[in-house]
DNA sequence: CCTACCGATCGGTAGG
DNA sequence: CCTACCGATCGGTAGG
């Protein structure tokens, strides 16, 4: 245990800097892995100090995760919207939801890992919010068989193959790697292509 | 805090029931948010009556760990074994590893989520065999694609996609469901040949 | 922003 | 298998 540097040595604590050191402390070792000593040491200052900025650690697994999930829902109303036809409109709306995958790392592997610790009413919103994601894209795949575009089995169990592949990219994406997070989104959004059973040249 | 319940009420407890209980615990709230005393009430009894079926917190976590990653690569083996063409052997190797995540919910979800909560010397051979799995997808998938008979961009890619895309069956799969493991199973496996760009009838 | 401190709970041990 | 108990650490508060 530290004690925290002098003054110069460490940049002005705000709501948002608490935020920041939590999502990566969350993301590396969990919420209930994570103490609010480790948030506090990573801002070189102490424990007490950080209720200036926060009301509680549920509060900023809560903020996390409420707000990364409200994200994704408009991100994906954006992400289709102005794209008529079925098959583009899931090819984007894959795309968005890899591309945030392996931009915002952190926060997808806090939402996966510990969205059960979060207090209800969060809770409760953050599901329906999921939901309301899962319902539209499992839409557009059954969407996409009845006009014959797309071949599948099962409209639902696509879905979640669709979507949990892309939410994957989280755990492996690297942004040192070879190939950039918009890339590696083309490539997911043909994927999803690929498992809605979607074929560019119909016989 | 209740009681334990008396004597007949309770199954016998052994190194296995206990694992048992942890195994669901650990998959339910995440290693570093189950306290002993939760496994302990599970099956009746104090919290220090544990000692006498298990050395400590981390063992129970580590075993369940290198156990099924141990299982992984060795059913991976099986799969595989006995196929000689290429697609055949990613069609199975994805069968068994979707299959799996269907059937070992609680076991999958512990090792994606805690992974990192297992100490040495059982971290390294867990990794190891990790890695071992996810180089012999690729290298599947890379042969596939020098034969013609894939077609991917970036086999590391397409590798992840398909792995990972088995990995989250755990997540959603209920075996209450209106499909049994082996029929998941086999749409994803056939997922896996359309994310891998296998075309049944190539021009 | 700090020191001092709180009650609660944790994993684990002693010793039957 | 239990009761009794340990030191350590947790999230959070008091009061500057």
């Amino acid at each position: 245990m530290t004690a925290p540097a002098a003054r110069g040595d460490r940049a002005a604590v705000t709501p948002a800097t608490v935020r920041d050191a939590a999502t990566t402390l969350f993301a590396e070792k969990g919420y209930h892995g994570t103490a609010l000593s480790e948030v506090a040491a990573r801002l070189r200052i102490r424990t007490p100090s950080l209720y200036n900025h926060m009301s509680s650690k549920q509060e900023l697994l809560a903020e996390i995760v409420l707000r990364t999930s409200q994200e994704v829902w408009d991100e994906f109303g954006a992400a289709v919207d102005g794209h008529d036809d079925v098959v583009s409109r899931l090819r984007e709306a894959a795309r968005v939801y890899a591309l945030r995958h392996a931009t915002h790392r952190r926060e997808a592997l806090i939402v996966n890992r510990d969205v059960a610790s979060v207090d209800e009413p969060v809770l409760s919103q953050v599901l329906e919010l999921r939901r309301r994601h899962e319902r539209a894209v499992r839409d557009l795949i059954a969407e996409g068989a009845d006009q014959g575009v797309l071949v599948v089995e099962t409209p639902r169990v696509a879905s979640f193959g669709v979507l949990e592949m892309c939410v994957s990219v989280a755990r492996w994406f690297s942004p040192g790697g070879p190939l950039t997070a918009e890339q590696v989104a083309e490539q997911y959004s043909e994927f999803a292509l690929r498992v809605a059973g979607f074929v560019s040249a119909p016989s």
